[in-house]
DNA sequence: TATACTGCTATACTAAAGTATAGCAATATA
DNA sequence: TATATTGCTATACTTTAGTATAGCAGTATA
């Protein structure tokens, strides 16, 4: 009874592992809490770092100070800095970083369905 | 020079945290390292434990088992025992977690394209 | 002169996420 | 009889995420 082993994993063996890799991918670069946060702050303006501190509640600068550069690595935000004293850093999103809009959107309006769905209930 | 905090910060005072609000929801609900996979095993079809640890590649049962509860607690999947001996049981998304399958395709398409990106470089 | 601002970093810590390994009951298969 | 299967749980551990607090240089403001 149990022998369908083969039978039943047989249906999507490598289908199913191939379609959650890229999603994987996205996890592992904008997975986390902070990091869609930070980059839909900088959706809407170039940020200078206390000004993110004050548009994403609850973040400490240690937090932000590494998240940002993780984003900075993988090519998700761009880094400027203008030599006045004392210096003066901008924060933005790269064309790349631009590009999760739509992800950002989607989720967007499923998280805001999912808050309708709590105070219909 | 530096007084022009206010004026800056005018711009999106409130807009901006309102609009990461609902994508810290999302964030909340189905962040981390596992969740997603699993959510996209059960679109493809009803799987078994064992069967969801052999698509899952990398997880252990005391993950799986502990994300499966969080997912059900929260409606997105369901759990269904059959008395045969020894029992059986069909995991099933609701039709809550199969409402995630834009988000979920959304993400999907920029990861295989943040892949292209790469391959291409 | 005292305080606040900027853009962080350092240190020390806690909490959460995740791993590794073993095991159990009861049946099926070799 | 030995091994494999299912659906987990228990224990112990490591790693990562996140918090709390303090501080610094240099300017501007009160």
């Amino acid at each position: 009874m149990n022998k369908k082993k083969n039978e039943t994993d047989i249906y999507t063996p490598t289908e199913c592992k191939k379609f959650i890799l890229p999603v994987r991918d996205v996890i592992d670069i904008v997975g986390g809490k902070w990091r869609l946060p930070i980059i839909i702050a900088l959706s809407f303006k170039i940020h200078r770092f206390k000004e993110l501190e004050r548009q994403i509640e609850g973040i400490t600068p240690r937090m932000l100070s590494k998240e940002l550069k993780e984003l900075e690595t993988n090519g998700l935000v761009n880094r400027k800095v203008f030599d006045t004293i004392p210096a003066s850093i901008e924060y933005s999103l790269t064309d790349y970083g631009k590009s999760l809009d739509k992800v950002i959107e989607t989720m967007r309006e499923w998280g805001l369905s999912h808050r309708n769905k709590i105070i219909n209930e």
